[in-house]
Parts: structure tokens; sequence; C-alpha cells
DNA sequence: AGCACGCCGACT
DNA sequence: GTCGGCGTGCTC
């Protein structure tokens, strides 16, 4: 007798263990793994859908295996590399192998659960049960069903008067469309339309269109009826005359309603050509290599990716393209497409769960063998893939922030080991992990310093806010600004306002001399905790009051920091009454589809000012953008985490990076109340490799990434002391296997310390070196996974992006 | 979630 | 001595 391990999936309690479930004769064949099953689960009548990991001929098991009761799939969902990979995936980022599959796989695979009630026999008459069914043979239960119905449901289900039935649903259903076709060639319907009466008309018109659409079929009947005015009747008659027939077709619901115009591969800078013949090579020898590429913005680095992806694609191989979200625009997507046509797939969280299991059957399938997508694209089902690339390498949306917390470049890396395929990682400004991991010759660094056809880079100047003659205008807009901006307006060319929004308002800041409040301990600065009214630390939990004058100047002008959007657009309406502006942040770009509107809509000059947060610095090439406006540099400087000055740092260069692309050259003003802060006067230069250096020594003296590996394990409680409580019995537990060379810091309460009216603390590990830690981590998790129901719960994040 | 099991108090 | 109430733990 075989017997299947499944990783069950039973929404009220997660375990990594398999349950064993016997194949029935009949299943034999069927059952393999990765497909998904129907078993039967606990005591009662439940059923839960499963997949199964493993098939074997006999099990350690001491009780009694229950049977499989139906198969899902036809064929695995689940390739042996994803199942493979899935283990290794739950124990690195600490989660349930089962969020992990349906992470790995489109939504729809995942199981619907419905209940559905019914008159037990010879209840059929009760008057309660005839009061819950309401003339209904059975009705079904659902989340909203109210608290006493369940309740009186739960009282007949005592009694044994109804019966409560239990079904799996697959949501995972391929549109499909009527449609028709032919087993006759052109020369037979000519032949057969000879001797069609000549008053049958429509008949003669459907046998043309036959012929001359022969070509193109099948086609959907409802596109003849609709454009080509024929109708129903006609297709049947001639279906009883054997001259076409009906089938089913399946249809791709596809949202890429552009189809741009085929390009071919430009002639290549030496830079370019050379970064190819490197990747190239490596694909031709199959090396897991992985690449880092640290090239200036402009200097045709996605050229690079769509030649590299030409050659795997040449050897019959498949290739692999992640880019942030905020790039998955129709500029970027054009290009792809436009050079690899209909091999080409695109996933993006703009698509409808439908589309996006279309899309994902035509990866499986074999049909797409280009995949361009976010972060949780690094699952394609592709088969044999020749390269993978990440563009934008340092991008923090690379990480998911809920579980499973992978990386996907962590897991590109697993990836590109299995197939034996080189990983390209590209950046104008590379994460301080990649580009030390150049340093140490783990990658293999290419270096790309020249834009384009020469184009100079934009001419950046630093705005001092702290000087009076800046500070004392009204508004956010220096004078320089001002006039720059009014230059622009009246050369009719665009320009591109940055609100630097992160951190809004948490932070204190001096008005006068920059002076931010920091933490004595942890060198980040305090952040203010509006239901305790004092500045706190998230590191150490350091706390101290507010400050009403400077410590370093006696200034009073000291106090919240932060501009909104919708502020700076009154002003720049309120300045300049004539220029059209367009404002993108999270409150224009909610509906979908609005990002691409917007930029579409600059694109075509519809606007001369986009103003705007983060999403407005990356990817996006527009000719007529002369100047780029930093109205607050400082923003992402200041936040509490150790990664601030890198962010800030790549903000500016990428923004600079928008001016001046074409023909015209580019200025960016960048204002700021720390006009010699490293960060900021390295991207004035877009020198990154000074900015490494720098960094890298700060890093090194306060013990961070990468010098150190960080782990974050929060736990949270609607009892504050409870989660306190559980909290320092975490940090007792950590500390029996960490050696002295680590550090452990907290537990303290996190940014916004009350979630959904539960409390959180956080315990940070900084690491080089613990061989027992990540097996205590798992034992934690699983220890803890009981405490759940008593309301706690624990999340462990490894190598947090970052920390609040 | 739902069912069995077991511990304890109330009652025959 | 036995019935049943609910807290606890397990589910292949």
């Amino acid at each position: 007798m075989s017997v299947a391990a499944v990783i069950v999936d039973v929404p009220t309690m997660q375990t990594n263990r398999p349950f064993e479930y016997e194949i029935p004769e009949a299943l034999n064949d069927v059952v393999v793994p990765g497909v998904r099953v129907e078993v039967g689960f606990g005591r009662g009548k439940r059923k839960i859908q499963g997949f199964v990991m493993e098939v074997k001929d006999s099990s350690d098991f001491s009780g009694k295996l229950k049977p499989i009761i139906r198969v899902i799939d036809v064929k695995p969902v689940l390739s042996k590399e994803m199942i493979d990979l899935s283990y290794w995936l739950a124990d690195r980022t600490y989660s349930f192998q089962i969020s992990c599959l349906q992470t790995m796989l489109p939504n729809v695979m995942r199981a619907k659960y419905k209940q559905f009630i019914e008159a037990a026999p010879g209840f059929e008459d009760d008057s309660q049960v005839q009061a819950l069914l309401q003339n209904h043979l059975f009705v079904e239960l659902t989340n909203d069903t109210t608290d006493e119905k369940i309740k009186e449901i739960a009282q007949l289900k005592r009694q044994n008067k109804i019966n409560i039935e239990y079904v799996v649903e697959n949501q995972a259903n391929s549109l499909t469309r009527q449609a028709i076709t032919t087993d006759l060639n052109v020369n037979e319907i000519s032949e057969k339309k000879s001797q069609l009466r000549s008053n049958a008309k429509a008949q003669l018109k459907l046998y043309d269109f036959l012929i001359v659409h022969h070509d193109e079929l099948p086609i959907e009947s409802s596109e003849i009826e609709k454009k080509f005015n024929i109708t129903r009747p006609t297709l049947k008659t001639a279906e009883k005359n054997n001259i076409l027939k009906f089938i089913e077709i399946t249809k791709r619901r596809t949202p890429v309603g552009i189809h741009p115009e085929q390009t071919n591969a430009p002639v290549l800078t030496d830079e370019q050509s050379q970064a190819v013949s490197t990747i190239n090579d490596s694909i031709d020898n199959h090396q897991d290599k992985t690449f880092l590429i640290e090239g200036v913005t402009g200097s045709g680095k996605t050229e690079v990716y769509l030649q590299t992806i030409s050659r795997a694609i040449a050897q019959d191989e498949t290739a692999l393209m992640l880019v942030p979200e905020i790039s998955l625009t129709p500029q970027m997507v054009n290009r792809v497409i436009g050079r690899f046509g209909n091999q080409v797939a695109v996933l993006h969280s703009g698509l409808s769960s439908g589309e996006r299991y279309d899309e994902w059957t035509r990866i499986e399938d074999g049909v797409a063998k280009v995949v361009v997508g976010a972060r949780s694209a690094v699952f394609a089902p592709l088969k044999n893939i020749g390269v993978i690339i990440i563009d934008e390498e340092h991008e923090g949306s690379y990480k998911q922030d809920d579980n499973p917390r992978y990386h996907a470049r962590d897991v590109a890396t697993w990836r590109a080991k299995f197939h034996k395929c080189p990983l390209v990682l590209g950046s104008a400004t590379p994460s301080l992990e990649s580009r030390a991991r150049a340093e140490k010759g783990v990658y293999q660094m290419i270096n790309m310093t020249k834009r384009i056809n020469d184009h100079p880079l934009p001419h950046v100047q630093i705005v001092d806010m702290r000087n009076s003659e800046n500070s004392a205008v009204k508004g956010d807009f220096s004078p320089l600004l001002q006039d720059n901006l009014w230059r622009v307006l009246k050369r009719k060319e665009q320009a591109i306002v940055l609100l630097n929004r992160r951190g809004y308002s948490s932070f204190i800041m001096c008005r006068e001399c920059g002076f931010v409040l920091k933490c004595p301990n942890c060198d980040v600065s305090l952040t203010y905790h509006k239901n305790l009214g004092r500045m706190k630390c998230h590191y150490c939990g350091h706390e101290e009051p507010v400050p009403h004058v400077c410590p370093n100047c006696k200034s009073k002008k000291i106090g919240f920091y932060g501009t909104g959007t919708e502020n700076i657009e009154k002003q720049l309406n309120e300045q300049f009454p004539d220029a059209r502006v367009l404002r993108m942040d999270v409150d224009t770009t909610r509906k979908k589809g609005a990002h691409a509107a917007i930029i579409e809509k600059f694109g075509n000059h519809e606007a001369d000012i986009l103003l705007g947060t983060q999403m407005i610095a990356k990817g996006l090439d527009f000719p007529d953008v002369t100047l780029v406006g930093v109205v607050n540099a400082d923003t992402t400087l200041s936040i509490s985490d150790y990664r601030a000055s890198e962010r800030t740092f790549q903000l500016l260069t990428q923004v600079s990076g928008r001016a001046g692309r074409a023909d015209k050259e580019g200025h960016v003003i960048i204002q700021t109340y720390n006009p010699d802060h490293y960060a900021i006067k390295d991207a004035a230069k877009q020198d990154y490799e000074t900015f490494f250096k720098q960094e890298m020594y700060l890093r090194h003296q306060s013990g961070y990434t990468p010098y150190y590996f960080t782990t974050l394990i929060s736990v949270s409680h609607q009892d504050e002391g409870q989660a306190l409580k559980q909290s320092y019995w975490l940090k007792k537990q950590l500390q029996s296997v960490l050696s002295d060379n680590s550090v452990l810091l907290g537990p303290s309460p996190t940014m916004i310390s009350r979630k959904q009216n539960k409390y959180f603390y956080q315990i940070i590990v900084k690491y080089k070196q613990e061989p027992n830690l990540h097996q205590k981590l798992l034992e934690i998790l699983s220890d803890t996974q009981a405490e759940t129901k008593k309301g706690f719960t624990i999340a462990i994040d490894n190598e947090p992006q970052h920390i609040d």
C-alpha cells in the first residue's frame, strides 16, 4: 500500500510536520508529489486541502491512516524544484511550509472551504430545522453568520438534527470560451461553397469568412457573431452540414492591451558589450555565478539585461527578470515585450487572480519563456532557467514584510544554484550587502560608469535650508528652487518635485541648526511615541522627554518635522498659478491603473510639474524633464533605522538621474538642513563608491549589516504585561544559546507599540556566527505555536529591511 | 474547528 | 458509585 506525505492546510493550526495518508488503489498513479489533494482531518467530517510532498511504500505512523478523498490536480502544480524550495524557504524564513507553498502559487490555488447545513435524516420537518433552512434543502455557512446563529446551529448539531457538509473548492479555473474551427482546408470549403444554393446568403457569407480567416481559426463564436454579423443559427446550420465544429478554447485573460512594436537590439557601447559577454559566458557554461552590475543612471543596464535574456532563449532556456513593483510601468514592460513579443509573461500586483493564474499557466506550460515581474515572480514555474536578473537590486520591496518574510534575492540565489545559471543584480546604488559581497569576491562586479551617448550628469546644487535667506522665505521652496521652476515653466520644459515623506512627523529636528535628537546608546534618532508623550529609541528602549529648546543651539525652533504632499501642491498652485501640477502619492494612486495613468499624462506633457513621493524616483524616463527639486532631503536621513543614510543616498541619486536624460542638460536642486552630511554630498556628486566607503566604516563602528547578521523577533499580546513577560522569556531563551560576541537588544516596544489592540515588543539579535541560534529559533517557533490560541503571536524576521 | 478524554463536583 | 460539565489536547 502506498502512502502520501501531505502538507495540510489547517487554517487554525500550523505545523511543519507532514501528515500521512493512504493512497487508495484507484488513485495509485494520480497521487504524485506536487499534486493537491482533498483529505479528511480531525475526528469530525472536516475536509481540507493538502499538498503531496512525497509518496512512499509504507508509513511509520502507529495509528490508522485515513485515505485520500480526492485528487484536485491532474498534473502536479509543484515541480520537484518547488517542493525542495519550500523546505528551504520555511526553514530560512521561520515560517510554515503551507504558507510558503501558498505564496509560491497563484492565489486561486488556495483552497476555499465551504460549509453547508442540511437536515439530518428524519428531522426534515423539525420546526427549528425548518426555521434555519427556510425551505431550502441546504444553506451555506459563511463568515458573516451571526454569533447567535452559530450558537443555534451548534445546538442543533449537538442534538443531531442537522448535518454539516464540508466542501473543498478549487478556484483555479481557466477561462473557456466557445469557438469554431474546421477540419476542412480552404479548397474543400470552396468546393462545398460552390454546391450551395445561390439564395443561401448567410451561408455564403460564412463560407467566405472561413476561407479568408482560415489561418486564424479557431475563432471565438461570440467574436464572429459580433464583429462579422454572422448569427448563431447560421453557424449551427454549417455545423450540421459538417463544415465547421464548435470547440472549447482556453482563453488568456490578459490585461496587457499594449502591443509594442518589435524592437531589435541596438549597437552596444563598449561597457555594455563587455558586460553582456561576461554574463553570456556564464550562461554558456552553466555557472551559478552572481554578478553585480554597478551602473550609473543612464548607463544602459536594461539593454544588457535584454541581451543576456536573448542568449538564454537562443539556447532554448528561459529567463526570469525581477523589477520593483513601481518599475512595472508600461515603460519597462514595453521594452521587454517589444524585444521578446508573446514569449513574455508579466506578473504584477495589478493582475486579477484569474489573469495571474493564466500567466502562471502559460509559464508552467512552457509557452512563456521570459517572465518579468515583481517580488513574487521569483517563484515563476519556469523550467530550465538560463539567467535570472534582479533590477534595482537594492530596493526594499524585494523583501516581503509578512510571512513568509523572504527576500527575492535569496530565493533567486537558490534557484540560480538549482538551475546552474547566472544571477545578475543591477543597480546604480547597490545595497551595502551586495556591494560588500562583491568586494569580498562572492559576487563578480561589473562596472558601468559611462552614460549612453556621453550625456553629462545633471548639475546638482545643494541648498542649505538653515541659512536664514532660505528659511525666512514663507513656504517650503528656497529662492533658488523657485527661480528654476520659473525658468522651466517659461521654457515649456518639465520639472519633478520630490517630497521625501518617510518618517513623517515622528522625529524632532531643529530648524535653526539641523540638530536631530538621537539615542545616546544606539546612534539612531529618537522617535516620538504619542501614547507616552516621550521620545523613545526602538533599539534599546531608551526614553527621554520631548525637548522644547534645541540642546545644541538653544533655539526654540525645534519641533516635529514633515510636510505633506497636499500642502506642497497648494503652495505650488499659489506660487505658479499657470503651471499644471500632477500629484502622485499614495492617495492619488490608490485606484487600479491610476499610477500608469499619471505617468502617461506627464509623459504626454499634459502637465508641467510632477509632484510626488519616492514612487516618482524610479525607472521613469521623461525626455522633457530638465529640473528635479527635492523639497526635503532629510526625512529619510532621520528615521531611526540604521539604513537611513543608505536610503537617503539611494533616493537622491535615483531622482537626480531623472533630470536631463535626453539632449537637454539636467538640473537638480536638493534642499536640506544637513548640507554637510555625506549621504547628501555624495548623492549630489553621484559618487557611490565614496558613499560606500564612508557608510561601511560607520556600519563597522556600530556593528550593523553587512558586518553583522540581524534577526528581529517580535511578540504581541492583547495584554501589555503578558507581551512583555513573554518577550523576557524569549530573551532568556536566546541568551542561553548566544555567545558573548553577539548583541541582544530589547525587548523594546515597536514604533507603533499598539496595533489592533495588541501590544508589540521586539528583540534584536546582532551576530556574526551563532551555530545554535537557528535551531533555537525554530524551536521557539514551534513551542510558541501552542500559545497562539492564548492570543500570543510571534514573528521572526531574518535580516529585516527596516526596524521600526 | 470539533471531538475525545479526563478531572472534579453534585447527585442517586 | 455514577452522571455530566467543561478545560485540555490532538488531529495522519
